[in-house]
DNA sequence: AACCGCCTCCCCCGCGCGGGGGAGGCGGGC
DNA sequence: GCCCGCCTCCCCCGCGCGGGGGAGGCGGTT
């Protein structure tokens, strides 16, 4: 019983790396390729792969918007493996979030690729269920920084972060070589947007919306 | 190429029960058993297996403890698997921590345990490397938390809570039915051992240590 | 040109907060 | 017995903070 693969990213180059990485293995078989988000989505619709290797940045419907569609609207969604640069990309997070049971990185060795697609199409994530979760939830709350984050200017952000690390409004003043009644003035406005009576207040929204992490 | 795997649990019937299971797979071989944490360490030492089920609850060394010692003793650890009843349980955050390559749910099915095994004896946690990692800092955190609480008294833990809350001091009064004047005194007594300069970066320190979480 | 959002800075004012003292009751440990 | 830590409450005081206004410059949109 042969693993369905369908590999999506923009790369010609890469994909087809990919596709020759994979098609060695008697029992992987590559049976489509997506150059983005979009066209990653229906293709798996037509295709019903078991695993798709899904790069984060595409033009278009980025991998992990595609990744969401794919597992809510397919019946029987595939395994999804994220496939990322850089390790502490943020969008592993995003992937982990939305449903994705593994993410590999670029660097990898073949072999790993190979192993990761065996082992999701066999046993999916039954590993760190509860960590990922855990994850998800975790930077669940960073979503909603960014709708804090929209709120609040470039510069009102500037001042609640120095907020957040305990700095007094002369000191913000200080880091931000402004005076200290403009400081005054962001610290208003950041506390009528958040709805905060004082600072501290303030400070707590930083932290339980994410906009600032502890550690 | 047989994945040689070592049971370490405290009840005999859940040791013999694993070791059926295990032992009817052609590929696993289950070498030895160990009924407490020390005797896991000292066996897994001289058996030298691929991988180590270990059983969170266990007289003397627990898993956890058992987990570290072995993994900082051995040149060439075993993958261990954490056994736990709960998911939520805060031993497997603890497991990540330590080392561990994963956990099971006591209540998994057969073919689970089956599953798991196999993949962390040939692919050790190659799905969520950073996942895991961010996971162990979090709760290391919470380690600290400890060493906070222990230089506050109960009531100087409540006020800070509830400086953590966005309380103001009559707020904090009302809540503790105590008069205005008191709580100022505890939230005095909390600046000075947490090194604050004011209730901002009291409540600053109790996320950064910890001792309140977002969410 | 008119408009708007943002950043910058200014005024006055009230008050909550934090600093520095002290004090009484109450429990446990030496 | 005494001492010590904790909880409780009291005084005065200074100032940083937050609320209420307003205003000018600057860059983008319409």
């Amino acid at each position: 019983m042969t693993v369905r693969v369908l590999v999506a990213d923009d790369e010609r180059l890469v994909r087809t790396a990919l596709r020759a990485i994979l098609g060695a293995e008697p029992d992987l078989d590559v049976v489509g390729e997506a150059a983005n988000g979009d066209e990653a989505v229906t293709r798996a619709g037509e295709l019903r792969p078991d695993v798709v290797l899904m790069d984060v940045r595409m033009p278009g419907t980025d991998g992990i918007r595609a990744t969401e569609a794919l597992l809510a609207t397919m019946d029987e969604p595939p395994r999804v493996i994220v496939v990322t640069t850089f390790e502490n990309d943020s969008y592993v997070y995003e992937a982990l979030r939305v449903g994705a049971s593994g993410f590999l990185l670029k660097r990898s060795a073949a072999e790993d690729l190979v192993r990761a697609v065996r082992l999701v199409a066999h046993s999916d994530s039954l590993l760190f269920p509860a960590a990922v979760r855990a994850l998800a939830a975790r930077h669940a709350r960073r979503e909603r920084a960014g709708a804090l984050r929209a709120r609040l200017t470039e510069r009102e952000a500037q001042v609640l972060r120095l907020m957040a690390q305990g700095l007094n409004n002369a000191e913000i003043a200080a880091r931000l070589s402004v005076g200290a009644q403009t400081v005054k003035s962001h610290v208003a406005a950041v506390l009528a947007k958040l709805g905060a009576r004082d600072r501290t207040q303030a400070v707590i929204a930083a932290y339980e919306h994410g906009f600032v992490t502890p550690g």
